[in-house]
RNA sequence: GCUGGGGUGGCGGAAUUGGUAGACGCCCAGGACUUAAAAUCCUGUGACCUUAGGGUCGUACGGGUUCGAUUCCCGUCCCCAGUACCA
């Protein structure tokens, strides 16, 4: 072995061992239970950036680990390569989108090996090739026969001066990206493919995989999908000149009965409140309003107008828009109070959800509020929040809230009643004989030492003060109503079901359930995606493909001017074509699909990467799939995860798939970022490479000042980093300084995995370091290791490219108890450390574990030619295990050190070896230190053995000297025994 | 605003889920080796006090529960992320 580590020779070795070995590559094996470890594709960008290299990062250290104990691990890897950077790049370079994707591809395909990530590459998918996009086309046709792929009328934004579609993130601001000039939205016929019809089941199925996925996933993608229980409340309309007044009926929104009563429709959650409605308000595209605008008083159409226009305004996220509305002169009537009710416009009500009218109840809810307050409409209290009621009702406290509300309450129940009830319903609690209620304000007081009379007359003001202060903003939780009719003194909570059966059976509403998700649509007008496989026919209409016309193949050498309409249909041969039907000339649809439409299902595509005939084989997908774990950003959390999961729902509708759900464990990894430094002059960005920048910082470790190597002053900030920023470091430029391992090792042990990174060079050193003094122990200790490796588990079976190696088991030393039980006791402790850390997805702290191991060995008293047998078993255990679990992190050199333990070059570690086993009684200690506290704080320390009894521990510890320092002449209150923890003794 | 997640040394972060707070690494300081530097190795490294044995404080802040709280409960402040008038 060369004295020292050189990365590159040892890493470039055995990239060329694992190809030429076929190491990484798996086949559907029933014998074997398997694993599919699964990254989310990149976009062939051009650039491997520090984000790719942590994700990949993450799934092959889990790869690894997983092919060391024993699973059957498909690791595949593809390219997202369908999409707009491949457009704009030939808008801007004159480049064909073809040649500069399959180009950037080779390149980063490049840059991945040169990491050594362990991927089975024969695999890998191309989106943009036809022999993938066939199947999106095939996928589109069969969702087109069951009815979940449709055509309709939608808005999209359109810049009129560059004749283009833009996407949202183009039009921000209401302004084209490219030229500058106000975007305004145009209706044009789109694809749609029905998510809508799995909104029910993309919401139920998050219960399934809850536990595998980060909270914060899941509740983005049920806040996304958005489900809200309420009801609908049908109100009367009366116009003053009724003759006048059109109501059309339109599904949903308005409805007519036979008593020829025109009604609107509102939506609601809170039913509950509907005696406090001041009014009926509705979008201004309503079409009640957009059919009746002549019968309103011409200030009054004006200002709908206004309203319709404003809305269409692509809006800026960060201001908050004025409420603005006006008064139709129309009148509704509450059903349920017989009140009427004038009919306003407002521009916070929006047509695209629920029926685009509201009943307006400023009391109990905050827009209202604000609305109602702006144009001076009256606002009603029809619930009074529970305390006040406490008071009226001193015995009985309900409490109804979400978990947080009735901890607080249950709290402060403790303390002022003399029982607290757990209601069947898991949203409230009771308690019963509960003195007072009291305001947050008084709870306060209470708490801080205030004698209860004294509180109520010194702070009687300052109560009101709050209650005022409550009374002017709107009181949107539950409690008990008032000025509701036959329902005043209900709990809100029950009154709001109750009230929604009455609507129902009065005729005038029902429950109902609106959702925030819709539909997905597709249509694209770019080239640069699957072509959609329809054709339009004069005779026949649309069209669908036949199966044996796929793929509708794009065609090769069209211009790309970035304006304009689909540049599909500016090519002749593409565009005209046979019907399918009849023959007859035709055109073809000229849009292309969403490129999240790749992503939905490329990782069935791995499984059976060259069938012709059909996207996958089933079998091999019930073999496969679902993914074990999947690894990715968060920033996909909702649109590719949920469209990933509608179409693998599609598939099992299909026949193709025999599950629910795609992808059993998710683990977002976080950014990473950089600190960047500006040079104020040329405004180039810089990265801090060591030798560019100097950088003072302060007390804090925030950068002071820096300057570059010229002597000009930088400003600076921290960035994610990334090449279109100017800010990445370069993978390359790592993997030639300090070597893909190091890399790697830095990446995982820096920060866990779901935080943010701030890349910094000391770190990256420091992993450079533990390698080589790694590095150092296996050389200094190699005269005396050759052999047959030294630890269980280490080689069961062992692959054709091997060979058969022997287990060595060893037996522990029958004299315990010397620095090679400890060094042992360390290798198992280990061993068991990391083991449970990897199937926790914890990879930060298995590599403090290894660098403690490591520093044991390095600690070790006897020298190599001084040790014994044992000893030299034990060292050998060490090492053999150290470099087992290092393999994960730094595969390429745990590899080299492998081959010298056991004299074997041709890849033991890829080729077969398995994860160290962990031997309980080897890890066990022989003795434990046991803390002792007096009154809680540490005292004194015993050493005992761990089998010691309690009533010893205490004896132990009353004879140690430091304690009777603290216990002679106290009286002893309670002594507490933790078995093997600590002894803890109370005196007074 | 709302929702979710957080706040631990100079820094990244540990802590068996209620039981010795600060593992491991980085930075920094001192020492050894060297003609010298780099590399390497050793020592120290939460704060304050100290009679050198230790003591006191310390996990954003204020309370509570407990023999014991970074961990559980309540309140306050701050940071990050998502979201945006979703009725």
């Amino acid at each position: 072995m060369d004295e020292k580590y050189f990365p590159k020779k040892v890493e470039q070795k055995w990239q060329r061992i694992w190809a030429e070995s076929c190491a990484f590559e798996a086949e559907v094996d029933a014998e074997k239970p398997k694993f599919y470890a699964l990254e989310m594709l990149p976009y062939p960008s051009g650039n491997l950036h520090m984000g790719h290299v942590r994700n990949y990062s993450v799934g092959d250290a889990l790869t690894w680990y997983k092919r060391l104990k024993g699973f059957n691990v498909l690791h595949p890897f593809g390219w997202d390569s369908f999409g707009q950077p491949a457009e704009d790049a030939a808008v801007k370079r004159g480049v064909n989108p073809r040649e500069w994707t399959e180009d950037n591809i080779v390149a980063m395909r490049g840059q991945m090996q040169r990491m050594g990530f362990s991927y089975d590459w024969r695999r890998q998918m191309f989106a943009h090739r036809p022999e993938y996009y066939k199947f999106d086309q095939w996928f589109f046709l069969k969702m087109y026969e069951m009815g979940l792929a449709y055509k309709r009328m939608t808005q999209v934004n359109w810049c009129s001066h560059d004749q283009a579609t833009l996407s949202n993130e183009q039009a921000s601001g209401g302004l084209c990206w490219r030229c500058g000039n106000p975007v305004t939205k145009k209706d044009l016929e789109q694809w749609f493919l029905k998510t809508t019809a799995y909104t029910d089941q993309l919401l139920d199925g998050l219960a399934e995989i809850e536990a595998g996925w980060p909270a914060s996933v899941i509740k983005r993608q049920s806040d996304w999908m958005g489900r809200s229980e309420g009801a609908f409340v049908d109100f009367e309309v009366k116009a003053t000149d009724d003759s006048l007044f059109y109501c059309p009926i339109v599904d949903g929104l308005t409805s007519a009965s036979d008593l020829g009563k025109k009604r609107i429709r509102v939506f609601t959650t809170r039913v509950d409140t509907i005696y406090g409605a001041n009014a009926i308000v509705l979008a201004a595209e309503h079409p009640v309003i957009q059919a009746n605008l002549d019968t309103f008083s011409e200030a009054v159409s004006e200002k709908i107008a206004h309203i319709r226009v404003e809305n269409t305004r692509p809006t800026d996220h960060e201001i908050e828009i004025e409420k603005d509305g006006i008064d139709t002169g129309l009148a509704a009537v509450n059903p349920f109070s017989g009140e009427e009710l004038p009919v306003w416009v407002g521009n916070y009500v929006m047509m695209e959800y629920g029926t685009g009218a509201v009943m307006s109840v400023p009391a109990h809810d905050e827009r209202d509020f604000e609305f109602a307050q702006k144009f001076g409409l009256p606002i009603r209290r029809v619930i009074l929040e529970t305390y006040t009621i406490a008071e009226q009702a001193p015995e009985i406290v309900d409490v109804i809230g979400d978990e947080h509300e009735r901890n607080e309450y249950r709290s402060e129940l403790r303390e002022t009643t003399t029982d607290i009830e757990e209601a069947d319903d898991s949203r409230r609690i009771r308690g019963v004989g509960r003195e007072t209620g009291a305001t947050n304000l008084e709870r306060q007081t209470a708490s801080a030492g205030g004698d209860a009379v004294e509180r109520r007359s010194d702070l009687g003001m300052a109560v009101e003060d709050e209650r005022e202060r409550q009374r002017s903003v709107a009181f949107t939780d539950y409690g008990f109503l008032i000025n509701s009719g036959e329902w005043s003194g209900k709990s809100s909570y029950d009154a709001k079901t109750e009230m929604a059966a009455r609507a129902a059976s009065g005729g005038f509403g029902e429950a109902a359930t609106t959702y925030r998700l819709r539909d997905w649509g597709i249509s694209r007008q770019r080239f640069w995606g699957s072509p959609i496989p329809i054709v339009y026919c004069d005779s026949c209409g649309i069209v669908p493909e036949k199966y044996e016309n796929l793929p509708i193949r794009l065609p090769d050498d069209i211009p790309i001017t970035g304006t304009g309409e689909s540049p599909l249909a500016k090519v002749a041969d593409f565009v005209e074509t046979q019907c399918p039907k009849c023959d007859s000339p035709a055109r073809r649809e000229t849009d292309t699909m969403d490129t999240f439409v790749d992503s939905s299902w490329y990782f069935f595509r791995y499984l059976d990467p060259s069938n012709d005939e059909m996207p996958f084989d089933p079998e091999k997908a019930a073999y496969w799939t679902p993914v074990d774990q999947y690894i990715g950003g968060d920033d996909h959390a909702v649109m590719h995860l949920i469209y990933a999961r509608f179409w693998t729902k599609v598939m099992r509708d299909m026949g193709l798939v025999k599950f629910d759900e795609p992808f059993k464990r998710l683990l977002t990894q976080g950014m990473v970022v950089g600190e960047t430094f500006f040079d104020d002059e040329t405004g180039k960005k810089l990265y801090h490479m060591p030798g560019t920048v100097t950088v003072t910082r302060d007390a804090k470790g925030k950068i002071a000042s820096a300057v570059s190597a010229d002597g000009k002053p930088l400003k600076f900030g921290i960035e994610r980093m990334s090449k279109s920023k100017g800010n990445g470091v370069d993978p390359d430029e790592m993997v030639e300084i300090y070597g893909a391992d190091a890399a790697r090792l830095f990446i995982l042990f820096a920060a866990p995995i779901e935080n943010e990174l701030v890349w910094n060079e000391a770190g990256i050193e420091g992993a450079v370091r533990f390698l080589q003094r790694v590095w150092r122990l296996v050389r200094k200790w190699e005269p005396t290791l050759l052999g047959p490796p030294a630890v269980a588990g280490g080689f069961t079976s062992i692959s054709k490219y091997a060979g058969e190696v022997e287990i060595d088991n060893l037996q522990p030393p029958a004299t315990a108890g010397g620095s090679d039980r400890k060094l042992r006791r360390k290798t198992h402790q280990t061993i068991k450390r990391v083991a449970d850390d990897f199937d926790d997805l914890q990879f930060n702290t298995p590599v403090a574990a290894l660098m403690e191991l490591s520093n044991a060995i390095g600690d070790f008293e006897v020298e190599p030619e001084n040790a014994s047998e044992d000893e030299v078993a034990a060292v050998r255990e060490a090492i053999t295990a150290l470099t087992l679990m290092l393999t994960p992190y730094a595969p390429h050199t745990s590899e080299e050190l492998f081959a010298v333990l056991i004299g074997n070059d041709n890849g033991i570690l890829a080729n077969g070896a398995r994860f160290p086993e962990y031997q309980e009684d080897l890890a066990k200690a022989d003795e434990v230190e046991i803390p002792v506290q007096i009154n809680g704080k540490l005292r004194s320390r015993l050493m005992a053995q761990p089998e010691t009894s309690n009533e010893e521990l205490e004896k132990m510890a009353f004879a140690d000297e430091k304690v009777r320092e603290y216990t002679d002449g106290k009286e002893i209150v309670k002594v507490i025994v933790v078995p093997k923890r600590l002894v803890n003794i109370v005196v007074r």
